[in-house]
DNA sequence: ATTAATCTTGACCGTTCGGTCAGGTTTATT
DNA sequence: AATAAACCTGACCGAACGGTCAAGATTAAT
């Protein structure tokens, strides 16, 4: 097969630059001359493959989304409640501490009023978050954890996990100017699978 | 008294319009032009009572930072441990929904690697947050909470809280596209404090 | 070997940005 | 009333932005 591979390649090259340059200076700051200088292509050549900066930026945000889609899909690997949402949490953790720079465009999308994804916020989003709400409901009516508001609490684990990769520099300045290391982000994710599952009365 | 009392109204204009239009478009969105329009002033003026872009961004993070350090001070009002917690949880809460531009840009500031405040992060909030570390320590070492490691308390705590603010526009998408209403909020409100008290053994 | 399709790129363009400034107006001081 | 200080602003500037394009180089197809 191999057509296209010259495309393939520069493609992947280009979004890999992208999502760096965007995640560092935001979609404003961003400049098409910085993405082709971490890419090591000239700037004409990014818009060979990708027509405009907003088109480039809705590719990187596309797949930003099928990974947080996929993070989402271990919410359903369990039965039983306390085991899928500490395998969540835990996936949700891993995530910010894998894909920090992914996190931090997301956020930053939102933060700006969602221009861009707010169509995939009130369709998938909203239909991916009404199912989940659907079984810890469940979980609710059958006793397995106490009364609450779902979409709050998801709201939480959302906020709590992804703090992590979208305010790391507060905890870097935090931390005598170091990331958290290895040991300290092992215990970052325990507490807060510890804390948000004895804080719904799932554990004890 | 009442001189300089021009200067005192505009520059105060000026500031309320450029929370604004940085909330809504970040540092690099932002222009001059844009706050200019918002206060209803020409752009040269601006450049009067605030020499550059950057002079004026650095009084609005000032500013914030004010607020934010008011509202910690919460922290310390209440000896006993959970009814401080939930003081500066509801403090913090309480900012979000009053102050969610103020917020956002704090935020943004910090995703972008806090550029312009990492001097008060490293002195002014480190200090802040290692004598309220040693305050939970003491509550752990006299057993009235549960052992865990304080700093990660406080991150989440920061977390759950400002998320509130910062993605604002991603709740309404998943609230039929309506802001939370005073009720919904209370009741987020009062879930978050319960989650947080119980999962770190403060309550039952 | 020839042709067609794809890829590459330096030079260039119109627009908008932050910022400046000269000269006029208003306010405060005496 | 006169002078000084503070305030106001339209017009302008160089720099940097996203984006274009023509012409050449490389690869694929026949």
């Amino acid at each position: 097969m191999r057509k296209n591979q010259i495309r393939i390649n520069n493609e992947r090259r280009i979004l890999a630059a992208a999502v760096k340059i965007f995640a560092g200076y935001g979609y404003q700051g961003a400049t098409m001359r910085k993405i082709a200088e971490e890419a090591g292509l000239p700037k004409a050549n990014l818009h060979y493959y990708f027509q405009t900066k907003e088109q480039l930026y809705r590719q990187v945000l596309d797949g930003i989304f099928k990974d947080w889609l996929a993070a989402a899909n271990t919410f359903d690997e369990c039965e039983e409640s306390v085991e899928a949402l500490r395998g969540y949490i835990e996936t949700k953790m891993d995530l910010s501490r894998k894909r920090p720079l992914e996190s931090r465009i997301w956020a930053e999308e939102i933060l700006r009023g969602a221009p861009l994804i707010q169509d995939q916020l009130e369709q998938t989003l909203a239909a991916w978050l009404d199912t989940r709400v659907k079984r810890i409901t469940d979980w609710i009516n059958t006793g397995t954890i106490q009364g609450l508001n779902p979409r709050i609490l998801m709201y939480m684990i959302w906020a709590v996990t992804q703090h992590f990769a979208d305010f790391e520099s507060q905890i870097r300045a935090l931390n005598q100017q170091q990331n958290l290391s290895d040991e300290q982000f092992a215990e970052a994710k325990k507490q807060v699978v510890q804390t948000i599952l004895k804080g719904i009365g799932a554990l004890d």
